[in-house]
Formats: structure tokens, C-alpha cells, sequence
DNA sequence: TCTGGGGTCCTAGGACCC
DNA sequence: TCTGGGGTCCTAGGACCC
């Protein structure tokens, strides 16, 4: 017999120019002017508001090249103020939490809702996105468009037309739009406008004649495995309807923390360097505590200007990695600055520096301590070298016995991106 | 003169071990 | 000494997202 399934229903909400919109909202007389945000050291375009967007100035646009256009058509230009913005950013999920717990937080301007059992209250998915927009708007003054299908991609797609086409008035349910008229919509959407394609991707799609979302959708999945690899199949059927993206509710600790700057002009002494280095690592050290975490490794990077293709490039990094896991600033800062006079050489301009920290997971809950009872199934020297680890670190408290009588372990493994460091936690099957 | 600052995931190849 | 397969670890790089 078959089962009645419901289908999923997904929205995207999605905030216009979010920092523009935000610096608009405390200064209502920039409505309607030309206005973009800059990025630190005032360096590049990081938001534009329509009228710039209409003007063909994209988004990383350096300020030195559109000075001229800026002053031919009155733009203002503001310097990025992320504190303001991330406030903003948390009133807009409440306002969104209210209408249903199901909600992943995708950026900071962007968030995903499960929206299928909130429909009985609605006469249609638009009615239930036109109310989300009105109330965001009225609470925080900020203006967004919500794109709505059976998947993230579609959402994303649905959002992606509502912000374009002025007849959707903000608002894009591609569940019930009739496949002839998504089928056309998709037909004019160049492929490098999906969530997932890029520009190198986009351009090789183009090389196989697939040109349009349309395109893509008609295009067999597995072919598309064989030729751009797994993401891009499940992208295909994503596209499809087949949602293969989850909504993910609780925010995955993160992996990795970066501090790193721009210089506003360039450095060659190493003195300048270490005082750079430190400044990041103190800044990310107190991240670190913020989110009560430790990190078991650094890694130190020094970038010259990749701009200037007639100056001598040195890209360098390295990794320190530490004997106990911390997030003492001072001797994260003796690491990191032991690390940074490795990689200096004297006579490069630096334009950029950074400090990368691995993070630790979490300990894993204590059920019981049987260390001392069981073999681990295929002695691995590796399995046994992380084994010896966790036992050093925690003592004997890792093992915890499952209900079915077999014993389980946690191995600490590593990540590919935090190289000869553990970030993980995994459940590992031993015989007892 | 002047070009952001965060993040994630996937793949491939070599070293090394059994 | 030679042969081979399979697995893991490490590193680097590419691609994408906001």
C-alpha cells in the first residue's frame, strides 16, 4: 500500500540589500538614493542598493574604481558596521520564529523555513509569504523577498525571481505555479543563478550546451555525476523537487575560526607582522571563549598583494599545532608568533595577515568508564594512538557500553582541514 | 595610491601500513 | 627480493556560499 506522504514545502527568506537596507532604516532619508556599504579599509563594494545595481556596479567593485561614477550619480558610501547588522539579523529570525520553530539560519541575511503544516492557517503559500513579509517589514523596518518550493533550490530559485520580477511583488510559490510557467521562468534564468553553480562550474555547463536552469533540469542526473561530481547530481534533482537538503534546525558547531585583515598599506618588517599576528590572535582567542571552546592548532598566514602581478608574490602558512588544547591568549601568541618567524622573508610587501584556529568538539557525554574491560576491534596503531590520546586527555571515561551489550568507543579523528589535528568525535563499534 | 572577511565541502595524489 | 590490493593519513587545491 502506499503512504501517504506530505510533501515537503520550503520558504527562503531573504532580506534586499540587507546592509543597506539596515543603515536605511536608521537614516529613512538614503531611501530612494544610490548607496553602497564598503568593505574594511573602505576597500570594495560589499552592498548595493538597486539604483546601484542598475547602474552595472557589481558587488566587490574596488572604491577607487567607481569614484568616478559615484560622483556622476550621487552615491553614498558607508563603511560596513557589522555590529549594527547582526542585531538586525537577530530580530529578524525572532519575527520569523514566531511563525514556526522549524528554521535554519543560513546567513545573515538569509533563513530557511519548513513552512507545510503552517499552510491550514493560509489560503495559499503566497498569502502565508506575503503575511511574513508585511510583518518583518512593520517589526524591523527592513524590506525582503520570500521564495517558496519543495526544495532549498527551488526556494532559492522561487526567492531569486521574486527579488528579479517586479510582478511577484516579493513573493515566489513555485509549488503551485503551473509547470508550463516555471518552465518558461527556468528557460530565461541563466544556469549560473542555481545555489551550487558558480562561475567555473557555470562555464563548463555552458560548454555542454546546458545554458539555462531549464536546461540543467532536463539534463540526466547521472551524466552530471560523472562530470561535476556528487554535489552537482544532488543539485539536479534538488531542481527536480526531490528535496535532498535538509533543513538543518541546530547550527553545526563550527570548525574553524579566522581572524585576518587587510593592511591599508603594505608591510615589510616582521616586527609589523608579529603585531598584526598577535592583534588576530587575541581577537580570536576571545571568540574562542565566546562560544566556550579550545583550540588544539594554529595556522599563521602572511599574504603579499595578488593585485600586483609585477611585484614578487610569497603566499605562505603554517600550522603549530599544540600540545594541550587552549584558549589562553598568551600562549596562543608565543605559538603563533614562533610560527610566523618560520614563514617570514624579509624584502616581500605584505598585504594581508591571518590566524586560523582548528576547533575542538565537544566531550562527549560520560555514560561509563570501561576503558580498562575492552580490546578494540582491529588494532589500528592509528585507532590506538587516538585512543591513547582521549585516554590522556579525559582519563579512562570515553567508552560507554550500548544496550545491546557491546561496548562503544569515541575516537577522536582527524579533519582534512585541520591536518595532525582531532576534531572529531566518532562512535567506533569494539569487541568487548 | 586604492581590490573584504568570513566559512564549507569535495577530490586527487603520495606516503605509509598491513 | 618481488608482487599486489586495500586502507588511512596528510596535504594541496579547487569550487562554492554569504
Amino acid at each position: 500500500m502506499k503512504q501517504a506522504s506530505l510533501t515537503q514545502l520550503f520558504a527562503l527568506v531573504d532580506v534586499n540589500n540587507f546592509y543597506v537596507s539596515c543603515e536605511r532604516v536608521f537614516q529613512p532619508k538614503l531611501e530612494g538614493m544610490p548607496m553602497v556599504v564598503l568593505s574594511n579599509n573602505d576597500g570594495c563594494a560589499v552592498a548595493r542598493s538597486a539604483e546601484v545595481k542598475a547602474l552595472g556596479i557589481k558587488t566587490g567593485t574596488p572604491w577607487f574604481q567607481m569614484e568616478e561614477i559615484a560622483k556622476k550619480h550621487g552615491i553614498q558610501a558607508y563603511s560596513s558596521n557589522y555590529t549594527l547588522y547582526g542585531d538586525m539579523s537577530n530580530r529578524v529570525v525572532q519575527v520569523l520564529r514566531a511563525f514556526t520553530p522549524n528554521l535554519e539560519v543560513y546567513s545573515i541575511d538569509e533563513s530557511f523555513l519548513r513552512i507545510e503544516t503552517l499552510l491550514k492557517s493560509y489560503s495559499s503559500p503566497s498569502d502565508l509569504g506575503q503575511t511574513i513579509k508585511e510583518k518583518i517589514k512593520a517589526t524591523t523596518g527592513l524590506p525582503v523577498c520570500v521564495g517558496m518550493g519543495e526544495s532549498k533550490t527551488l526556494a532559492k530559485l522561487a526567492n531569486y525571481l521574486a527579488k528579479k520580477h517586479p510582478q511577484f511583488s516579493g513573493v515566489c510559490d513555485i509549488s503551485t505555479m503551473p509547470k508550463e510557467e516555471l518552465y518558461q521562468w527556468m528557460a530565461e534564468t541563466p544556469v549560473g543563478e542555481v545555489w551550487g553553480v558558480g562561475r567555473q562550474i557555470a562555464k563548463r555547463l555552458q560548454a555542454i550546451k546546458i545554458q539555462t536552469v531549464f536546461d540543467l533540469l532536463q539534463a540526466s542526473p547521472q551524466l552530471i555525476c560523472q562530470q561535476f561530481g556528487v554535489v552537482m547530481e544532488r543539485l539536479c534533482y534538488e531542481l527536480r523537487g526531490v528535496s535532498c537538503l535538509p533543513l538543518e534546525e541546530v547550527t553545526p558547531a563550527k570548525q574553524q575560526i579566522v581572524s585576518s585583515r587587510s593592511f591599508g598599506q603594505l608591510v615589510t618588517s616582521l616586527a609589523a607582522l608579529t603585531e598584526s599576528v598577535a592583534t588576530h590572535t587575541a581577537r580570536g582567542a576571545e571568540k574562542l571563549r565566546g562560544q566556550h571552546s579550545v583550540t588544539g592548532a594554529l595556522t599563521i598566514f602572511i599574504q603579499t598583494n595578488p593585485f600586483k602581478q609585477n611585484e614578487p608574490q610569497h603566499h605562505q602558512s603554517i600550522l603549530v599545532p599544540l600540545s594541550d588544547p587552549t584558549d589562553n591568549t598568551l600562549t596562543l601568541t608565543t605559538a603563533a608568533i614562533a610560527g610566523l618567524k618560520k614563514i617570514y622573508q624579509s624584502g616581500f610587501r605584505y598585504k594581508k595577515a591571518g590566524v586560523i584556529f582548528s576547533l575542538l568538539a565537544d566531550k562527549p557525554t560520560v555514560q561509563q568508564s570501561l576503558f580498562d574491560d575492552i580490546e578494540v576491534k582491529g588494532k589500528s596503531a592509528g585507532l590506538m594512538k587516538a585512543l591513547d590520546s582521549i585516554n590522556s586527555r579525559f582519563g579512562n571515561t570515553v567508552i560507554r557500553s550500548a544496550a545491546t551489550g557491546t561496548a562503544q568507543a569515541w575516537q577522536m579523528r582527524s579533519d582534512k582541514r585541520s591536518p595532525n589535528y582531532t576534531t572529531r568525535w566518532d562512535e567506533l563499534p569494539v569487541a568487548r
